[in-house]
DNA sequence: TCACACATGTAATTTGTTACATGATTTA
DNA sequence: TAAATCATGTAACAAATTACATGTGTGA
């Protein structure tokens, strides 16, 4: 149930249209959630019938028209009381990890290339990450709302060095660096 | 892709039946793939009929009796060449992240306490993974499956150590610990 | 006017989750 | 013999992925 309710954090930050909102979701919001625009567009219209948002008036709606949406104050209140409620953290699922256990049962010829190649897609990752935070987040008196943003993107910034990291340990440990 | 690859390295491991299995994925192999018993059957099933995997011979077989599977030359050859090839790493998607972007949104009563409540089990499963470690990873001399079992574990401790940094940090910035 | 980017959608399939159903075996 | 546990399964639904379809506006 995370979904409805990335969009509606994202629709609060600032209205968009389900196009603007994929862009945002490809960056941002993205990175810790991701979404495509199937899954963006289908949401929208079931957030719109529970009358969690609306479309914004525009001049003729229709198949290929832009249309902009806006939290209204029942979507507000959903969100407000997902946030104040448990969930459990999820156990890892991670296919790279389990490739490895599977290589230790049938052989790993041409591993190594993969974990080099991860190594660097995650390298480039975590670039990414510290520019944006040397952008947004380099001064040191942070409303309440920024010091939260800066806690989740440097939870990215971590899991990105944890990858870095193991991955290059990885490759020591198995003669492959 | 990754469940039925999960099972055939469980079964490689082992030859095993379904409730078995699903025991192992509450462990072991859950740690990195999680999976419940109708995931499990449902897969066993497809597996079988694929012909990667079979029934061991039995008694008399039907349900309530318990049915051993092992993994066919078919089925190795099916997992060889997923090990062998690419797989990008996924996006992250994690609903306490996510939470947290919100929380700058609609506010956050009560997000210390959920913190504080991952923060626990977090440290529980970090525990247990040191535990395992000590236990079967604890001769320098490994072979090299058990090194890279031993670099599996690794990760999952390291994730779990960054957790507990991460939230122990998110709590003493928010002025919550 | 034609290609291209913008923009919204549908359809089919796979994967994951939740709830329930059924039979066999053990043991109090 | 009744309850608990072991064991295998079905059904219904929700979420995610992949591929495709359709229309609009703009500038070369």
């Amino acid at each position: 149930m995370s979904l409805p309710h990335a969009i509606l954090t994202a629709l609060l930050e600032k209205p968009s249209s389900g196009l603007e909102l994929t862009r945002r979701f490809d960056k941002s919001i993205g990175y810790f959630w991701s979404a495509t625009h199937q899954q963006i567009y289908r949401e929208l219209g079931r957030l719109e019938q529970a009358g969690h948002i609306r479309a914004l008036p525009s001049g003729q709606p229709g198949r290929g028209q832009r249309k902009e949406y806006e939290v209204l104050p029942a979507g507000r209140t959903e969100l407000a009381s997902w946030v104040a409620g448990r969930e459990d953290p999820r156990p890892v699922r991670d296919p790279l990890l389990l490739r490895m256990r599977a290589a230790a049962v049938v052989g790993s010829p041409g591993l190594g290339d993969e974990l080099r190649r991860h190594l660097e897609l995650h390298r480039r990752q975590l670039a990414e990450y510290t520019g944006i935070e040397e952008r947004d987040f380099s001064d040191p008196d942070l409303a309440e709302q920024d010091r939260m943003r800066h806690l989740v993107l440097r939870a990215g910034i971590d899991l990105e060095t944890f990858w870095t990291t193991w991955l290059a340990r990885a490759l020591s440990e198995l003669g492959e660096e």
